[in-house]
DNA sequence: CGGTATCTTGATATCGGTAACATTCGATGC
DNA sequence: GCATCGAATGTTACCGATATCAAGATACCG
């Protein structure tokens, strides 16, 4: 009554102020029966819990979550930090880091627990990140990043990418290597014996797909003609073919590693008067939306993002259980098309 | 010594259990004077500010968020909210909501704020997001959803989408009916006289697209025909084009209210034996990489998402501080390529 | 040299919850 | 009828930071 609290500054952040004591004396009980009421496991009286759950609903009480965490010293916050990295030749076209984040984000929601992001780009981590439980990088180039941050925060954390040699934190990802494998099973069953591997083989996921590739190929006696490519567009696609039709390059098959790629060599294959995939059979990789809607509908190798995220949520939060876990792959598939 | 507290659990989270007044202890200080010496605008003696920070630095002292928040009565957070819904006429292809995340997320990194991540989609909100200090609605349908959130969360709110008549909250968003006009601009400044537009008018920013486009052409005597369409695909561009050609309808010129359907439409065109531009001019909007990337490179009309980003956050930030904040209209341009 | 202004540091209380232990009270057993 | 048990609730003490007010140390003044 005499503490008028009410008027301080902007009267916006405190003005729900209402506090687990302020609801005791409203109910006529203690703070703890309050909490315990509130809590879906308290032990109180069936009739004291719905009397104090009313009010609690009547008045709009908000739990503080400060407060809670700090007695329960945990935060129910897992950071995810997205590398935002427009570079030139890797279009932020590609709409898998936002499904990855929904699938984080409606698993941990499930298990009652917060996604606090951060994007590198930013300077400074947000001083909240090192507070998290546990934490997910997703980005490409992420690998020394992580480690990096690993060191400096102590916390446990995975990351997306292609599982690399050394195993100091928890991988998830898609098999690229099966993806690269699928690719070459169905130009084998095809028939084709001069398929043409588009794709910058230096990058660590590309390299998996490029060794998938070429491993099941030689199981057959096949060797592909492997054009090391650094750009990602439709553009860079588009003229990497051309060249090959100009110098009059025997092939009837291309694995492009992105679905750009592909459409691109789809139209300079179709511009310089072959058929699409009677001559050349074309593969992409990603699976994404456009090319479904392409014309012809490119066939391509499709990774399940939504499911990846669920399972970096999963096992970060394993990790912050302090539960063994391990790495894993996600399977991919191949969606035939016309191409 | 005694106090075995690292055998806790995994031993996981209070690993890096150093407080405030453990460290004070090491520096033979009281715990307020490192309170002091590590917050930026702390009175202390240099002497001792760098002996605490340095003691800090080695031991990798972490400032428990929580408690300070608790202190503070403050978050120092702002919820997020994106709508993901992966309808089927509007695939999640598009990158915008990734980029208006990054702008946001760096804006408030600068602020020295967090980003709390929610997505509808999952039934309940995460218990955090009522802590923020703000609201920050993502998503196309969010209007309603946005008045039910208001009410339920008392929290300052920022919107992203169109400015409507209901001014309950605040909205960011980039002026649709100027890019609809700069479409239809440059339909009358190439002296196309029978545009087409392409687009579910029903929609709230579509609509203002239609507006902008009808209105100013409007100036010239010029009425376009309008196809309404609810699908946001390439595949229903393609085909809502091919309809009208085997109708034997007369245009010069198409306006689609999204990139993915004006690639479906210039397809569609080439493939009846039109020439683009020439023959038919076609516009699209959002300016996706995947449109320069296209063959032939797509005009169309671009939004500054990652401007709006830091708009959306710099107004969450100042409705927080009680001041008071107006929706604004973030201009857009027409990026003209070889459509 | 006494006294006050300034600088630096500290003791204490508090933010809003929850765990651990204590207490009350009716029910049950013998 | 008395001891015992268990359910329901309360008391107290924290979690780790910071604001407030007070006190000690030092410098400066006439």
């Amino acid at each position: 009554m005499h503490k008028s609290r009410r008027n301080d500054k902007a009267a916006a952040a405190p003005a729900g102020a209402l506090t687990m004591a302020d609801l005791a004396r409203l109910a006529g009980v203690s703070k703890i029966t309050v909490s315990r009421a509130l809590s879906e496991n308290g032990i109180v009286a069936a009739g004291t819990r719905d009397k104090v759950r009313a009010l609690a609903a009547e008045h709009g009480y908000k739990l503080n979550v400060s407060a809670r965490n700090l007695r329960l010293r945990q935060s129910h916050t897992i950071a995810v930090i997205v590398e935002m990295k427009p570079s030139v030749n890797r279009p932020m076209s590609d709409p898998y880091p936002l499904e990855l984040l929904g699938g984080i984000a409606q698993e941990l929601a499930t298990a009652n627990y917060s996604v606090l992001l951060t994007t590198t780009r930013q300077g400074a981590l947000a001083p909240a990140v090192q507070a998290a439980d546990a934490v997910i990088l997703l980005g490409q180039g992420a690998r020394q990043q992580a480690v990096h941050l690993f060191d400096r925060l102590r916390l446990p954390m995975v990351v997306w990418g292609a599982p690399g040699a050394d195993d100091a934190h928890v991988v998830v990802g898609s098999d690229n290597r099966q993806g690269g494998a699928s690719a070459a099973e169905r130009f084998v069953s095809l028939g084709r014996h001069h398929p043409v591997f588009l794709g910058d083989t230096d990058h660590a996921e590309m390299a998996e797909r490029h060794a998938g590739f070429v491993t099941h190929l030689k199981a057959y006696g096949i060797a592909p003609l492997v054009v090391n490519h650094k750009a990602f567009t439709a553009e860079s696609g588009f003229d990497a073919v051309r060249v090959l039709l100009r110098r009059k390059t025997h092939f009837d098959a291309v694995f492009a590693i992105n679905d750009l790629l592909a459409m691109g060599a789809v139209r300079a294959l179709i511009e310089a008067g072959l058929r699409v995939p009677e001559d050349v059979t074309v593969i992409g990789y990603d699976d994404i939306p456009l090319g479904a809607a392409f014309i012809p509908p490119l066939t391509s190798v499709h990774q399940n993002w939504h499911e990846g995220g669920v399972l970096l949520a999963r096992k970060a939060l394993a990790l912050f259980r302090g539960e063994k876990v391990a790495s894993e792959t996600l399977p991919s598939r191949l969606v035939v098309r016309a191409t």
